[in-house]
DNA sequence: GGCGTGATCTTTACACTGTCAAGCTAAAGA
DNA sequence: TCTTTAGCTTGACAGTGTAAAGATCACGCC
C-alpha cells in the first residue's frame, strides 16, 4: 500500500467529512464510522482527535457556526449601508443557514452539545450571536428593554428559521421567506435610536 | 410464570413507557428496547404495534402534541375572557412545553418525524397549532397579513422556547420567561380588529 | 545510520442498537 | 375441539461507539 500511515490533516478532514455526510445524507448518516471511513482512515481512528462521537459532534457544530456566519456577513455585505436593510440581510443570512444547510442547521441547534469543554465552539457561537447583535444594537435603547429588542429579533428569525426548515404546517407552504420575513421585521416598527441616525449621516461621507 | 403471554394494553404502555424515559433520562435514552423493557416485553414485541423506532416515535409525538395542546388550553382557560390574556396565556402554555418537558419538546420539534404515515399526529399536531391560531385570530385582519400575524406570534414563541431551552446564551439568564415573553409581547402592539371588539362585550351576557 | 520516544494510526473485542425471521403462546371464532 | 390469527419470544445478524493492545512512522538525538 502507498497510502501513507499518517493521514496529515486527519482532524480537518473527519470534520469535513462530517460536513459532508451531514449535506448529502442527512442528520441520521452522521456516524463516527462513517466520517472515519470518508477520511480514508479506520473506525476507531478519530478517537485521538475527538473525544468520541461527542467531540466530532461539537467540532462539526463550531465549523458549523463559522458557516453560519460567513452567510450572515455575506448577505450584509451586500446591501446599502442603511441600518435597517443591514438587520433584514443578516436574517436573511440566518434563514439561509437552515435553507441550505437543513441538517447542519439541525445539528446546531437541536442536539445537546456540551459547549463547556470546547473552546472553538463557544468562540464561534459567540461570533454568530454577536453579528446578529451588531445589527440589532442600532434600534436597541440604553434602557433595559433594549436587551429585549435583542431577544425579541434573535427570537423572531430562529422560530421562523426552524418553522419554516421544518414545514410542517401549510402556513409555510409555497413562500418567498426572505421577502416575508422582510415584511415581519417591517412591522416591528423598529425605531432609529438618535446616536444612529447621526452616524448614518456621516458614512457616506467616509467613503 | 404467571405474566400473561399477551399485555393487554402493549401499545398504550410503550408510548408511556417512551414519555417516561424521556422525562427521566433524556432524549439519548429513547431506544425501542429501553421502551419494551420498560414495558416488560421482549425487545422485537414492539414491532407488532410500531412500524419500528420511527413508527414509535411517531406515536410518542403524537401524544407529545397532545400534552403540549393540554398545557395551553390549561393556561389559556386561567385567564379573564380577554383576546390578549387568552394570547399571553397561550405562549405560556407553549414555554411551559419546553421548560416542562425538554426532551419531549426536542423530540417533537426537533427530530425528522415521518407525518404522512400516522394520522393521529397529523391530527394532534393540527389541534395544537389551532389552539394558537385562535389565540391570533382577534387580532389578525381580513387582509393577507392576517396569515402573517400568525406566522409572526408563532415563530417568536417558538423561538423564543427553543432558545429559552437551549440556552445557550447569557442573554437567556437568569429570567423570569413567562414574564419577559409577556413584555415582548406587549412590545408588538396587537390591534384587536372590529368585530372582535363587538364580541367581547358581548360575552359577559353570555355568562 | 541507529535508537528511543511519542504521535498516530490499525486491529480486535465487546456491548448496545434496530431489524428480521422462525417459533411459541393464547385468544377468538367456527 | 380444532383452526386461525393476534401477539409475543428467541435467536441471529449487521451496524454503532468505545476501549485496549499493538503496529507504524516521524522526529530528534547521538
Amino acid at each position: 500500500m502507498n497510502k501513507p500511515h499518517h493521514h496529515g490533516d486527519l482532524r480537518e478532514a473527519l470534520i469535513q467529512a462530517g460536513i459532508d455526510i451531514l449535506s448529502e445524507h442527512g442528520l441520521a448518516a452522521l456516524t463516527l464510522r462513517a466520517c472515519a471511513a470518508r477520511a480514508g482512515v479506520s473506525h476507531a481512528a478519530p478517537a485521538h482527535h475527538f473525544k468520541g462521537l461527542p467531540g466530532l459532534t461539537a467540532a462539526i457544530c463550531a465549523r458549523g457556526y463559522r458557516i453560519f456566519s460567513d452567510l450572515m456577513i455575506e448577505e450584509r455585505d451586500k446591501v446599502a449601508p442603511d441600518a435597517f436593510a443591514r438587520l433584514s440581510a443578516i436574517c436573511k443570512g440566518y434563514l439561509r443557514f437552515a435553507r441550505e444547510h437543513p441538517a447542519l442547521f439541525r445539528l446546531v441547534f437541536g442536539t445537546k452539545v456540551d459547549f463547556c469543554n470546547d473552546a472553538e465552539l463557544m468562540q464561534n457561537s459567540a461570533i454568530a450571536y454577536g453579528i446578529l447583535a451588531t445589527g440589532c444594537a442600532p434600534f436597541a435603547t440604553d434602557e433595559p428593554t433594549g436587551n429585549r429588542l435583542e431577544i425579541t429579533i434573535w427570537s423572531l428569525v430562529h422560530g421562523y428559521a426552524s418553522l419554516m426548515q421544518n414545514q410542517r404546517s401549510d402556513a409555510f407552504d409555497d413562500r418567498d421567506e426572505a421577502l416575508e420575513f422582510d415584511a415581519i421585521l417591517g412591522d416591528l416598527n423598529l425605531t432609529l435610536q438618535r446616536n444612529y441616525c447621526s452616524e448614518s449621516s456621516r458614512e457616506p461621507l467616509i467613503k
